[in-house]
RNA sequence: GGUGAGGUGGCCGAGUGGUCGAAGGCGCACGCCUGGAAAGUGUGUAUACGGCAACGUAUCGAGGGUUCAAAUCCCUCCCUCACCGCCA
């Protein structure tokens, strides 16, 4: 959520950023709805305190010896012209303040000024490209034929199962997928001073709307039929900084560099309307695995936290040899709570192309209003909004893509990357 | 899922429907005391919104209700604990 304050100062100005990402932010119905919201507040209170005093004036009297009805009667003029109004104004008040609030909850965040202008991916930055792409003296296979060919994976049993986006892997692949997600684990927690967490997959309605998935989001999302209504999750980002949420950080709580943690999780995602995109393989699943990143940084940190977390995710591309670049999201393809974004884009020979494998992003204050998640400023004595980060450490089910395309052999085979092969108890190949 | 007991400030813990945002304690901050510390002692110590400020309003798990007035009474829900049932 924006800064109420910062938008009421300049709303011009704010609508100005936001039309940089393609939101049409509409000044004149803020401002309208405002003024009305302050109105409304204002005028509810003050008839709120007359009530009270009034109240008041009768538990003076009672406690004086005068009788209750007596005491009432003493400031009936008063309470008279309080129930005829109050009512009506409390509920005003009550919608004005739900109204500018559900507004508020659509706009998306606002970009950093850095990030690049463009309405589409064909304008994101390019930053840096890392690896040399193989080139392969074979027809290279993509990573169905690859792993069908092997009969480690099937798509078809898991249409199914239960229908289609969903995949089954069997005996070393199944494997491989599992040795990915230790050994990005085991990275960041060894090396990148992330704190391994587990959380709950299914959470409620405030956790969603506090990351920004709802209420605008709510058809990517798999909802249970519960009451009150919960959410398989889309990402580990949704309840590991919902951990955050109406809670104030000591500043000694923080670390040097804020809160950092990791988290595995499967990933759920209706992608309603997603249909006829990727269809082939694993690229784009209903269910899917990722190692998640968090941070929870002091303000000024934030921009230097970003950075650090693209290098972690970027590290497990480099320990497995994958060529990848890394791009910054232009302000029309960022996501909804994002200030600023990095795109690590793996090579897929099968398809000619980089394809995203990691989101990296800075939300700045916006999911921390949003869920009034807070540290101790030391400085002020004050809690202050923190700020949150995220990205993927990565999306485990893409970097088995990844790897099967990049590592295959003129044979069908796969070489499994040398970072992998502890956790693979010695194995080196796939088939072959 | 059943029965019972609870949910109050950073923590513990009082609270009879009426000057209760809430006694007391712990913790923390600052001061006094001290050669220095401990002990003792004094003061302060939730959050949000509005206001230049004085201050006002709201919040005692959440939402409804009764009442002139609700932390306090009633209803529903959520959560915690104990025991039972079921289960990995």
């Amino acid at each position: 959520m924006l800064d109420i304050k910062a938008v009421r100062q300049d709303p011009q100005r704010v609508a100005e950023a936001l039309n940089a990402r393609g939101f049409q932010f509409d000044v004149a119905h803020f401002s309208a709805l405002d003024a009305r919201r302050k109105q409304a507040d204002i005028d509810s209170q003050n008839l709120l305190a007359e009530r009270k005093s009034a109240s008041r004036q009768i538990g003076v009297l009672v406690g004086q010896g005068v009788s209750v009805d007596d005491a009432k009667a003493q400031v009936n003029a008063q309470l008279s012209k309080i129930a005829g109004q109050l009512d009506a104004l409390t509920e005003e008040a009550r919608q004005a303040q739900a109204e500018i609030e559900e507004l508020l909850l659509g706009v998306p965040n606002v970009p950093l000024p850095e990030v690049p202008p463009g309405s589409s991916e064909a304008d994101n930055m390019e930053v840096l490209r890392w690896g040399e792409p193989k080139a392969f003296d074979f027809p290279v296979r993509d990573h169905v034929e690859l792993g069908e060919g092997l009969q480690l994976l099937d798509g078809e049993m898991a249409g199914k199962i239960t229908g289609s986006r969903f995949t089954v892997m069997y005996g070393k692949l199944a494997r491989l997928h599992r040795a990915l997600t230790q050994f990005m684990l085991d990275l960041h927690v060894q090396e990148h001073g992330y704190e391994e967490i587990y959380v709950p997959y299914i959470v409620n309605r405030d956790s969603l709307v506090g990351t920004g998935n709802l209420p605008k989001f709510e058809a990517d999302l798999f909802k249970l039929r519960t009451d009150p209504d919960l959410y398989l999750i889309p990402t580990a980002e949704v309840p590991v900084t919902n951990l955050a949420r109406d809670r104030i950080f000591e500043d000694g709580e923080m670390g040097e560099h804020g809160v950092r943690y990791a988290c595995h999780t499967p990933c759920f995602r209706s992608e309603a309307g997603s249909y006829g995109r990727d269809t082939r393989g694993m690229i784009r699943q209903h269910q899917f695995e990722k190692v998640e990143l968090v941070q929870f940084v002091r303000p000024h940190q934030s921009l230097q936290a970003l950075e650090q977390l693209a290098g972690h995710a970027e590290t497990v591309l480099q320990r497995l040899d994958l060529p990848y670049r890394k791009v910054m999201l232009c302000a029309g393809d960022l996501g909804f709570s994002s200030q600023k974004t990095y795109d690590l884009e793996v090579w897929l020979p099968a398809q000619n192309t980089y394809r995203e494998i990691s989101s990296c992003s800075s939300f700045g204050d916006y999911q921390a209003r949003r869920m009034r998640a807070r540290w101790r400023n030391p400085a002020s004595g004050k809690p202050e909004l923190l700020h949150t980060l995220n990205g993927s450490g990565l999306a485990v089910g893409r970097t088995l893509v990844a790897v099967l395309e990049n590592c295959q052999r003129a044979d069908g085979s796969i070489a499994v990357p040398v970072a992998l092969q502890a956790y693979m108890g010695g194995v080196s190949e796939l088939g072959g």
